[in-house]
DNA sequence: TTGTATGCGTTATCAG
DNA sequence: CTGATAACGCATACAA
């Protein structure tokens, strides 16, 4: 910066002035301008950060980017926060409690302006003085949390299934024990259910029980190779793969037997056809409004609770 | 670190070298450790970064996280970086010029250590005091480059297809005119088939060039409802789905009538099965290769190219 | 409106 | 081996 300043015969005050956009005289801010072409000045953001106390980054906590819904968050997340200029800060914490301890470590260090996390730690303890934003968990009302609406989708898979002529139905899920707002993904369900009569069962595999317990489920549901459910609501996409290979294993097929509506919106290769059929999660409207929350933290109180509208889509599982 | 340096009653280089795990006499660390463990002392990455001119930061240039081969080579890479303690700054391509031209300007401002990048951009300007890795893309000797081995993949998937008893084959593929690292699994194709005699045909699509031309091509080779290919190379694996997809309309079935081999090894959800039959890269040690390679870049001269195996992997597109 | 000077938190140099 | 101090690049309060 010094340099720019003698080049243009400016005090370095001035150079300061124009980068960042004050009013200051046209003659020294052409002066300036030149001055940091010809010499292909940019400036030092650590400098800036020092000073300013602000590092433009955010830090996003998150699994892994391997699932392709954490990659597609990851991907809108990044756009948003690069639309006004911020940074992000990543952290995979690989569903690792220690790991994700160490990341608010981290994040200390780096003098992160707000943190955005999609986690499943129960204990974990969210720092006061950094904005935080939580994705799909909700802590207390100072936490806001952005999800999509996890009842309506329930409700709106359960409407659908009844809509495509199923007249007995189960709702499959795995997770923790922990009540967050993907849990409410059942509550939606029965509530259609019983709303409009249509008989359900419900099947959720807590953490650390065998994936064969559904195996067990399903056969026992079985009579003559024909199972008693004609339509399945499974909590993700990604499980109601896992139980579509289960029922093909089985002799029962898809969509032909059975219907199966799954949750998330995942699409082959990140862009081609959805997966399954499913409830889609509005993912580039979530990530806008973490970013915009996290962002603005600090002014006026913002809604504890973010909650975004979701969608049907086929996906070669349903009948439509 | 002056509260600490008072707290613990020693100078404030004397923090500095305990937090550096420097050589300082065992009284003094002492207690020093127990100041910096009372106030909760954290270094601040920016006051280090303006003194030291490194940021431990180093910049993944990459066209999205959705694609699930980005999305894996993304969090190895961050994995990797991470065991050496440093951070990534994530800039998303889209496989826009002008935005990785912009990215250049941004990791200058942020005095990055260091750049990788996968891209597709024939025109990139490589920073020249930067160390910079690029992945599956040859630019000069002074520019190490990363990538599989291309052309033992496709020599891999030839022999891999006539030992599964393949009479005539094909290679399709879609990409860019220029040549990089992965055009060279075409040439391995070719040599394979050369040596065993095997027919092949090969149909490859320029940018810009209708997927359509594909189906003409396969139409072409169709008579009678049969498809004169038994086997199927085809350039990634995301191709090779679409391509399934395509014969599925022409009533041909995959492995029975035509086996097909792709190329990446995309899992399902990134985690259960190969999506198709494939040549899988390495990703975890593309990932380690580029991070160490980025690191060790100012001392010792590092190979141009890293070339690293790949295998092969069935995934329900071949009869094995 | 522009120039000058200070301090942000850290490390490195040098003197003790 | 430790203490004091300067300098890194920048923004800003204050003086001109």
């Amino acid at each position: 910066m010094a340099d720019v300043a003698r080049e243009a015969g400016v005090a370095l005050g001035t150079v300061s002035r124009v980068i960042n956009g004050q009013q200051v005289g046209e003659k020294y801010r052409k002066r300036v301008e030149k001055a940091v072409e010809k010499l292909g000045y940019q400036y030092n953001s650590s400098g800036r950060a020092l000073r300013t106390d602000r590092t433009n980054t955010i830090a996003l906590i998150i699994p892994n980017t391997y699932n392709p819904y954490f990659g597609l968050l990851v991907h809108h997340i990044n756009l948003e926060l690069e639309k006004r200029n911020k940074k992000v800060l990543l952290c995979f914490s690989g569903y690792d409690r220690n790991r994700e301890e160490e990341y608010i470590r981290l994040v200390r260090q780096n003098r992160v302006d707000g943190i955005i996390a999609l986690t499943y730690n129960p204990e974990l303890v969210i720092p006061e003085d950094i904005p935080f934003v939580t994705i799909d968990r909700f802590f207390s009302v100072s936490v806001p949390c952005v999800a999509s609406d996890n009842f309506g989708g329930g409700y709106m898979a359960a409407r659908k299934l009844a809509e495509l002529g199923c007249r007995k139905t189960a709702f499959l899920r795995t997770g923790s024990t922990l009540t967050n707002e993907p849990s409410k993904r059942k509550e939606g369900f029965i509530s259609a259910c019983v709303e409009l009569g249509l008989p359900y069962e419900v099947k959720a595999l807590d953490d650390g029980m065998p994936f064969s317990d559904f195996e067990d489920f399903l056969t026992d549901h079985m009579s003559g190779g024909k199972l008693e459910f004609d339509g399945l609501f499974i909590g993700t996409d990604m499980l109601a793969w896992r139980i579509i290979q289960l029922l093909k294993k089985y002799g029962i097929r898809v969509p032909e037997d059975v219907q199966v509506i799954g949750f998330d919106g995942i699409r082959m290769f990140g862009e081609l056809e959805y997966v399954v059929s499913t409830i889609v999660q509005p993912v580039q409207e979530i990530a806008e409004a973490c970013v915009s929350t996290v962002l603005s933290r600090h002014l006026s109180n913002v809604p504890s609770l973010i909650c975004l509208p979701v969608r049907y889509a086929p996906g070669g599982t349903t009948r439509d």
